[in-house]
DNA sequence: AATTATATCAAACATACGTTTAAAACAACA
DNA sequence: TGTTGTTTTAAACGTATGTTTGATATAATT
């Protein structure tokens, strides 16, 4: 299965031959079709273990109430990037799930209501706490899309970044580093969205 | 070339076969080798279709040098999100663009160097009339990715956010409200990093 | 130990695919 | 009109791929 799953990741579904899955695994040919039905479970099984694994190595952080809402943010962009812009090991659980979520297949339902609507609804109550009471709900979807963009982008637009500011640079960047900026640059901005609704409140 | 590119941008290479290409173009299956040397020399053609016609369609603005560097970014983001997020036809062009970003083959380099690189150094530019003169070079990288990040989330997070808020919410997001969202966004984080550095400036 | 269930394997099968071929249709030109 | 070069077409070719088969080995059970 980290065969198959690496593979899947590296070259998607239908350019990944169950012959290379076999050779890698050091097992026989029939064997999936034996263990899993066919090519195609075996592919939605992949996506189920990335998608658990993803989440239980790098969960939301719990104990949220505690915190400021500004450290709140900070830790939600923490955890997130570290479940999406950093490689554990084995490497092609975050690498696949991107793809099922670009492009998605069948397996993608289930990893969307069961993992990304969670994610994004937990953020929006972070935002919650950020902005004042009557922010229209457009307005904390978009700032939420503004988060989460700034996030996967290291991920999505992984290689063209490298090839844009060369793979030393790119290496370079940290999670730490990375959660910084993006918790100061977004924390800045929703600052000037209160700030700018308070001008109207109270003229 | 219509019919191969939308099906490429669907379905991906591997996923695409000539036959099925043919039967949409409908064209003799020997016809792509006759005209392109072979698939993969379609397929590269395609790209360079797609990259060529994204390009002119939705220019970079030309005349930016005239107005306010805050205009300048706003004008920015308004291509890049013209480009990017909507569907032009045929819709294929876009699409099959960031497939290559993502999963890039041979046919992704020429499109970073002619058009990526470009596009970034503008908006590079545009920050550096915005940021203080001392900014160091990998904070105004950060912000740039931050902004570009923001903008193509609405391309390859597409399905995934359809699913998240439904089609008729996403669908009613049009590059104008973007384009002022993302613009105000980002302008109030670039300000925050203006501000503390004359505080460290000007103690 | 004998029998039954489970797992492994090499080989075969059927189909899908990219490419080639060779003949036919068409166009340009003398 | 006959000749030449170009385009179109149906069929065939060789290979790659997912799946199945049937035999053999291994483990479990009685």
């Amino acid at each position: 299965m980290n065969a198959a799953g690496s593979l899947f990741a590296e070259k998607g579904y239908r350019a990944t031959t169950i012959r290379e899955i076999c050779d890698r695994a050091q097992a026989n040919q029939a064997a999936i079709n034996y263990y899993f039905r066919d090519k195609e479970q075996l592919y939605v099984d992949c996506v189920r273990e990335a998608s658990q694994s993803c989440m239980a190595r790098a969960p939301m952080p719990s104990h949220l109430e505690a915190l400021a809402p500004a450290e709140q943010l900070r830790q939600f962009i923490a955890a997130f990037l570290q479940r999406v812009a950093v490689d554990h090991d084995p490497a092609w659980h975050s690498q696949l799930l991107m793809r099922e979520m670009q492009w998605p297949t069948e397996a993608c339902r289930e990893f969307v209501e069961v993992h990304v609507k969670p994610t994004f609804h937990l953020l929006q109550g972070i935002l919650d706490r950020l902005l004042p009471p009557h922010t229209p709900q457009p307005k904390r979807m978009l700032i939420g899309f503004s988060i989460v963009g700034q996030i996967l982008h290291y991920r999505s637009a992984r290689p063209v970044l490298m090839m844009l500011v060369g793979p030393q640079v790119f290496d370079a960047l940290d999670v730490a580093t990375l959660t910084e900026h993006i918790a100061s640059f977004s924390l800045a901005a929703i600052r000037s969205c209160v700030e700018e609704s308070q001008r109207k409140e109270v003229p």
